[in-house]
DNA sequence: GATCTACTTTTGAATGACTAAAAACAAGAC
DNA sequence: GTCTTGTTTTTAGTCATTCAAAAGTAGATC
């Protein structure tokens, strides 16, 4: 069974390897993970996998775009799977959990400001700072 | 003269000292300042500033609100003194640079996500990211 | 299926931004 | 002027991430 992961990998010009498939996976299951806790989810299946392999996989696999790195302010580097849909982020400022959020008013309003100061604008990101359900509670 | 800053400070219910005072200075002489390039500056005039105290002198700030702290993913963590007119930022990913934008569409229509997930959204945060003109030259 | 080479991972070490703790110091209330 | 408490200094230490060299391996080629 290929899982759809090898042809991703191999679409993107890269090798397939036990760790890059695996990283990808646990993105699947566990979106917004930091390097440490997809080191400690694929360590259990991979046994000699060392943190610095999958800042290495995370960085080829951010580079050619298949996953996504944002580092909200105050926690180390997060990743995702979800690419290219123009989607944001909530972050709780209590535990620092993060959440998805859809773009808000339709295409992207967001995407154009209206003066750019002379900057060739690429991308746009939204962050939403809050309290996470969880954290309300407390 | 009190240059305004010293109130500021006071108001904020935090002492007045030489650090804090010029820290300010600096950030509005050179927003979007780091740590590191404040501290440069500031020893110029106080010699035996230490980076340490500008860290905790840039702390201090912004836990009371007078200066905000942007963190764009890939740099060091910068400082400004424009605070609540829910202005954003274009940074330029090839060198840093950060330039501010004033908010798009009117109000802050950004400000309000269709789904908040359960989240209590306090503040949104808008990056741009592009070339800026100098490195679109290059 | 065996071989080879460039790409990957491992291992071990280093960096850089920031935080922590204790001692020295100073703002500002009295 | 004195005293108290908030600040700064000094000295260490932490953490995520990056770097470099050696070992290993995917997969193209024969």
């Amino acid at each position: 069974m290929t899982d759809g992961y090898e042809q991703l990998i191999r679409g993107a010009g890269l090798r397939v390897t036990a760790g890059r498939v695996a990283v990808l996976r646990t993105l699947d299951t566990r979106p917004h993970s930091d390097a440490d806790a997809i080191h400690r989810i694929v360590a259990g299946e991979l046994e000699n996998t060392s943190i610095q392999s999958v800042h290495n996989i995370l960085g080829d696999l951010a580079g050619t775009g298949l996953i996504r790195r944002i580092v909200p302010a105050g926690s180390s580097a997060r990743y995702e799977r979800r690419v290219d849909d123009n989607h944001h982020h909530l972050v709780c400022t209590e535990c620092g959990a993060v959440s998805d959020v859809d773009c808000v008013v339709g295409a992207a309003p967001c995407l154009t400001p209206a003066d750019t100061g002379g900057f060739a604008v690429a991308t746009a990101e939204v962050t939403f700072w809050g309290l996470c359900p969880r954290c309300q509670a407390a």
